[in-house]
DNA sequence: CCATCAAGTCAACAACTGTTGACTTCGACG
DNA sequence: CGTCGAAGTCAACAGTTGTTGACTTGATGG
């Protein structure tokens, strides 16, 4: 039985990535408290960073994630919006691994750093399977439109926008990232 | 002389609302001081709660301000970019009204919340003006555009982004407001 | 010259923060 | 039983924060 031993300590470090991760998401970087989150798990802040060292490395544990994009390469041009959406979808909605990630980018230039490499690292390269030119600049423009829709649907909720399906979303946004990854601005 | 006496309490004021604007826009909310705003001006802590009661007075009063948008009546569709961007520029840049509410609303539901005003008294009437239909739909997608730009490219300060020039920026983004706030999806 | 009053300073408070090092608890194993 | 090491607690530290109330300054006007 090499595995009866191990029954808590690896559960409880879990049980607290879970919590910041809860904590950093709703609150933002500066509002989270490593006693907060300590206690959220019912346990003492000296353990919190007897596992994880320092709050900063908390941190970036939490925010670490893999966005899981499809190859785009044989993908025809009007079905980007359908593959691409539900990813959308996917990443910000329930696990919402990426909300922690935008609520702490706000204010916090190390989780903007953070974002800012998830981006170069894989939305860039995912997008330059379909960008005719202008590569960088097309995804970037892209990811602007998708981190808009993010901050307006899940953190401002404007109603409208917090309220439509995700096939109402994809028929309106769905052209406009056709656009920017495919047409030549006049 | 009635004005002989005023010369300092209201210049003195205004400039701890300046330095407070810049710090709130660059640093956010939580992670700028009383004491670091008092010392942009070279002055004591105690004088700027002696005019501002509070910090989150001091805030609600730095993230005042007004959009000034035009009357879209009269614009034909095709200039709707070449009025609105400069508009978008000069919100969020230099003096930056808007950035310290940006970054204070995606970790404060206070902040989130005055943002969502904004969008409802400013932006949705001056865009209702060239809806076709849909009008609060389209203003919304129109709204995450426009707020996606600014956080990526003043916030995240996205390399390809904020590297971009004013024209560039309007040529790639101007069809997309176009298109949302005309075209019909299919 | 002296009283007044705004403009501003000073020191200090209570609360909270991240982080540390020494201590305790307790099940497993010889 | 005894001990050993992992899992966890405890109290405390040093620093920072917003905020307070009493004090000082200095020009003004009678």
């Amino acid at each position: 039985m090499p595995e009866r031993r191990a029954r808590s300590a690896v559960a409880t470090r879990a049980a607290i990535l879970d919590a910041a991760r809860a904590r950093f998401g709703t609150n933002g970087y500066e509002r989270t408290t490593m006693r907060a989150v300590a206690s959220d798990v019912g346990v003492d802040p000296a353990l919190v960073v007897r596992y994880f060292t320092n709050k900063e490395s908390l941190f970036a544990e939490a925010a670490e994630f893999d966005l899981h994009l499809p190859d785009l390469h044989d993908v025809p041009v009007q079905e980007l919006a359908t593959v691409l959406m539900p990813r959308f979808f996917a990443v910000w909605e329930n696990d919402g691994a990426f909300l922690p990630l935008l609520r702490a980018a706000a204010s916090s230039p190390r989780a903007a750093e953070a974002m800012l490499q998830v981006f170069a690292r894989q939305v860039a390269p995912a997008l330059a399977a379909v960008a005719a030119d202008h590569a960088d600049e097309r995804a970037a423009l892209v990811g602007s439109q998708v981190l808009g829709l993010a901050f307006s649907r899940y953190v401002l909720r404007v109603p409208p926008l917090a309220d439509m399906t995700h096939e109402q979303l994809m028929r309106w946004v769905g052209p406009v990232l056709e656009y920017y990854l495919t047409t030549e601005p006049q």
